[in-house]
RNA sequence: UGGGGCGUAGCCAAGCCGGUAAGGCACGGGACUUUGACUCCCGCAUGCGUUGGUUCGAAUCCAGCCGCCCCAG
């Protein structure tokens, strides 16, 4: 009898060829989208984002030219809860999340899992760039051939439990091999624009976005520097995240960046660009992947934002929920509530949330 | 109202022995991107407080006026 999988289709290129892939290697197959939201009760009208609601169409339109069956699988509670709930609380915190990273662990590797196992399937399947192989104890989590498309990072909290029953097979593909399947098989969607943008917030304005889910206005305050001087005003705490450089208004002989944010005194301390290197970092609500913890300090390479290439660090697990990384090289603007994320070569150690 | 200094884009600022407005910051637009950022590319003063004058030609020289700053009374 043959393996059952859900396909998870976002109405993108890549799930839909992934379902292909799927097909052809005999498994009895369904798609489904997730409905993550009503794009009413958010104020939305419509946008090329990963998992809006209006992509139903592309995904339907893939399932139906594959002859699979299609459903859409209702998430909205969920993802509120355990996505949007938990991004507006980090920045209403000071910290700058990454709702991508929830949305994975607890939407389509939690919630569609176990739906899908409650269904009766085997597997969950997506279109990520990531690959999952078995060394004979443990499932490992590695990177996507295609290095330029590698998802890894943002799937770095995936248990034991969870790789048994994923799919990953575009993970020893390139993007431009899938565009092509994509073509010569006929999908409408083979040359849709990638996904960008946080699918909640479309319009790019999350500031705006948190006001509004909160009913809260985030009130003006103080830039400073580091002497403590005050040079400007703010718009708000939320408007702004470690790093950034444009939008503060600020005019000085050279570009001015948010180093500190202070939701104590509500006010947000800016430096120059050198004032945003450091070499350490402590992070917390770890996931371990290809050990199920870190013995002693090891090398490894370390990635803290999603789009970076790692870099050379020195890590100990310090207890069961802490690393503490010491970078080779100075590192620019660590960002709290950004995830750090461990490599050994391609192969994704596990990581954590920077405090 | 005696003396001195200054007024160039939103901010800072070069140019000032006349030859047809550097640069930085900010801002706008693109590229990149399943997060926020960073980065990169492009754009950004028919005009130099104002009115006249000299000159082929003035931000640059001259005069008046306006405004601001400092010193002195």
């Amino acid at each position: 009898m043959n393996k059952k999988a859900i396909i998870a289709m976002s109405g993108g290129v890549d799930s839909s060829v992934a379902a292909l892939l799927m097909q052809e290697k005999k498994y009895e197959i369904i798609g489904t989208t997730l409905k993550l939201y009503d794009n009413k009760d958010l104020g939305l009208s419509k946008g090329h984002t990963c998992c809006s609601l209006s992509d139903v169409e592309d995904a339907r339109l893939a399932a139906y030219k594959l002859g699979i069956p299609y459903y859409v699988f209702n998430f909205v509670e969920k993802f509120h809860e355990n996505v949007i709930d938990r991004f507006v609380k980090s920045y209403c915190t000071g910290s700058t999340p990454n709702p991508c990273l929830d949305c994975n662990r607890y939407i389509k590797f939690t919630s569609l899992l176990q739906r899908a196992k409650e269904i009766g399937f085997d597997y969950v399947v997506t279109g990520h760039y990531a690959r999952i192989e078995n060394n004979g104890s443990r499932y490992l989590l590695k990177k996507g051939l295609d290095v330029t498309k590698d998802q890894s990072y943002v799937l770095y909290n995936l248990t034991q439990q969870q790789l048994a029953h994923i799919l990953f097979p575009l993970g020893s593909m390139l993007k431009s091999q899938a565009r092509k399947i994509a073509a010569e098989y006929g999908f409408a969607n083979a040359y849709k624009h990638d996904s960008q943008d946080i699918c909640f917030v479309p319009s790019g304005n999350y500031a705006e976005f948190i006001e509004r889910y909160t009913g809260q206005n985030f009130l003006p305050g103080a830039f400073v520097d580091k002497k403590g001087n005050i040079i400007g005003t703010h718009k708000g705490i939320i408007n702004y995240t470690i790093g950034q450089r444009k939008n503060l208004g600020l005019s000085s002989p050279t570009p001015c960046y948010v180093c500190q944010k202070n939701p104590v005194d509500n006010t947000i301390t800016v430096c120059d660009a050198q004032g945003l290197l450091t070499t350490t970092l402590v992070a917390h609500d770890l996931n371990m992947i290809a050990v199920p913890k870190l013995d002693g300090p090891i090398r490894v390479k370390a990635k803290i934002r999603y789009h970076q290439e790692e870099q050379w660090a020195t890590v100990e697990q310090t207890n069961d929920d802490t690393l503490f990384l010491v970078f080779d090289n100075p590192q620019r603007a660590i960002t709290p509530g950004q995830a750090v994320v461990l490599y050994d070569d391609d192969i994704v150690l596990g990581g954590g949330i920077i405090a």
